[in-house]
RNA sequence: GGCGCCGUAGCCAAGUGGUAAGGCCGCGGACUGCAAAUCCGCUAUCAUCGGUUCGAUUCCGAUCGGCGCCUCCA
């Protein structure tokens, strides 16, 4: 079973149905990241959208095929990597300087997809890999009158593609007046044209080209990636809203004028990460990168989660409150998996007001069509995990009149796993992989190697053993004794439960 | 100058032309040795002013306030 799923599309600017290119299948590109920093939460909100995007399809039934291009060689890199460099450094060691920095920025962004639980996606080519690729579309849009060489460097001829600004909804006009375009490059034929490739200047690593030695512009990068990873029509390009112009126009400028015909047929952009009410940017300086909220005890799930509660096309406002929040919000849905995946006789709750029964599997149904006529409208996850949280306070109270059965609870089960192949934040945790270490070894894990937080290790049998220290405390009323134990396993990252049967329960924090 | 977005309870946030989902926090109660979890109950008239309408938070206009793009940027 496919379902159906609409996206607003910046093309036409309203939710459209996606019909995928070939049935079942979705093409998918995304502007990765520019390895010479560590990620901002900012640059993070965009590729958590994109991930939630892809589960989507992939929850709904399709099969997803995605690009994420890694940009290695653009001003940035170049600044950044060739400063201690001799100014005589050869060609070479220009290369390896800047590979080096690269490297290391696009091993520490793999971390950060991993901790998000971002699934990596089937192609992450490297601009450096696709020089070959961006010469020949160069050179293709040459021959076809839409590009001219100019002093070493190659520029699109923006007289020579009417659509320009399509994407945007912008007019020649409205361009003109007020925007600062740099007229002192007087080598272009109209100011507002742009570079494909940039004459060699010193101090930076060049490549050969028909035109000379120099690099290639930012724009064209991803349009010859995507051309060669995903073809000649795509369906999705994500990016963030900032994208949209320049840099998406001028890709369907470059894309479109060498096929001939429209490359992508959904443009969907993610919107911006606020910080205190005021845009999240390098520049400013003003941005925390998930080693920050990791360095305050957050979990990057719990970011993932408050980022994707959140719907992708509206302002968000990074807050550490909001942060705490989605803790907590996650702990309600966690504690109630937990309470499906137990049999209904130990948590049984206090209360005994008869309300209405209702029937457990026909309220599941109610949900599971809610979540996904949300999901399907333009991804509203506001409006998708309501649907969930409904669910939960309904199947609580029934658990607590009448436990549900065992298939029942399995039941509901699978659809917090189906709804968690997309937000993955309550997947099922059994002690042996997760409950059994205190948060700083999870936080050591997460940084690959970076310690961050030093943890004992609990075992389960060590847990347990302790439980039934507790257990035989209290059994003998030495309430200070049992505290005593539980604040202790609480200072470590575990949580006990005494439950109605006498059990206890315990997980971790 | 051009294009566009937003303003819903303490905080976050859906939504609809017919009197407002959900989450967090808080308060009262139940359950509990105490907690935790859970349950029961409580907490908004949708920025302001006009207009259209039998009826608007939802449509139109204006005003105020916040923001984005037009330049590298997720």
């Amino acid at each position: 079973m496919i379902r159906p799923i609409s996206l607003f599309n910046t093309l036409t600017r309203k939710v459209e149905p996606v019909v995928p290119l070939a049935p079942g299948l979705i093409k998918i590109y995304t502007c990765g990241p520019t390895v010479y920093n560590f990620a901002h939460i900012g640059n993070l909100r965009t590729f958590l959208f994109q991930d939630l995007m892809k589960r989507a399809f992939q929850a709904a039934g399709y099969q997803v095929r995605h690009c994420m291009n890694i940009t290695d060689v653009e001003d940035k890199i170049i600044r950044d990597s060739q400063a201690d460099l001799a100014p005589d450094a050869t060609n070479e060691a220009r290369h390896g300087a800047m590979q080096a920095l690269t490297n290391k920025y696009t091993a520490f962004f793999l971390d950060d997809l991993d901790a998000m639980r971002i699934q990596k996606p089937d192609e992450m080519p490297r601009a450096t890999d696709h020089i070959g690729q961006m010469k020949a579309l160069i050179q293709q849009l040459i021959e076809k009158g839409l590009a001219y060489a100019s002093e070493g460097s190659v520029y699109y001829r923006l007289a020579g593609f009417p659509h320009y600004g399509c994407l945007a909804h912008l007019d020649r006009e409205g361009m003109q007046s007020g925007a600062s375009v740099d007229v002192d490059e007087y080598e272009k034929d109209q100011a507002q044209d742009f570079v494909l490739w940039k004459a060699a200047k010193a101090g930076e690593p060049i490549w050969n080209s028909p035109w000379g030695p120099g690099r290639p512009g930012w724009h064209i990068e991803c349009s010859a990636m995507g051309m060669e990873h995903l073809g000649d029509r795509i369906d999705i390009h994500t990016g963030g809203v900032d994208l949209i112009f320049p840099h998406h126009e001028n890709e369907i400028a470059q894309s479109e004028g060498a096929l001939g015909h429209q490359w992508v047929n959904a443009w969907v952009h993610g919107e911006f990460l606020m910080v205190e009410g005021e845009k999240m940017s390098k520049s400013l300086g003003n941005f925390y990168t998930l080693r920050d909220l990791l360095e305050k005890g957050y979990d990057p799930i719990t970011f993932r989660y408050a980022i994707q509660s959140n719907h992708y096309r509206k302002l968000l406002n990074f807050s550490f409150e909001g942060l705490k929040a989605a803790e907590n919000s996650l702990k309600r849905i966690r504690a109630f998996r937990r309470r499906m995946e137990g049999d209904g006789a130990a948590q049984a709750g206090g209360g005994d007001t008869w309300q209405e029964a209702i029937e457990p599997s026909k309220r599941l149904e109610e949900a599971r069509a809610a979540f996904w006529l949300a999901m399907a409208d333009d991804l509203n996850t506001p409006e998708a995990l309501a649907a969930i949280f409904t669910l939960i306070s309904d199947l609580n109270a029934q658990d607590d009149r009448i436990a549900l059965t065992r298939e029942e609870r399995d039941a509901v089960l699978g659809f917090l796993d189906e709804t968690d192949s997309i937000f993955s934040a309550w997947p099922h945790q059994s002690p042996e992989d997760g409950h059994a270490v205190a948060p700083g070894q999870i936080l050591t894990a997460v940084l690959g190697g970076v310690v961050v937080h030093t943890g004992d290790v609990l075992s389960k049998d060590r847990i347990e053993a302790e439980v039934r220290a507790r257990s035989a405390a209290k059994a003998e009323k030495n309430w200070a004794e049992a505290d005593r134990i539980r604040d202790e396993l609480k200072a470590l990252g575990i949580v006990l439960e005494d439950h109605k049967d006498g059990t206890v329960g315990w997980h971790k924090a």
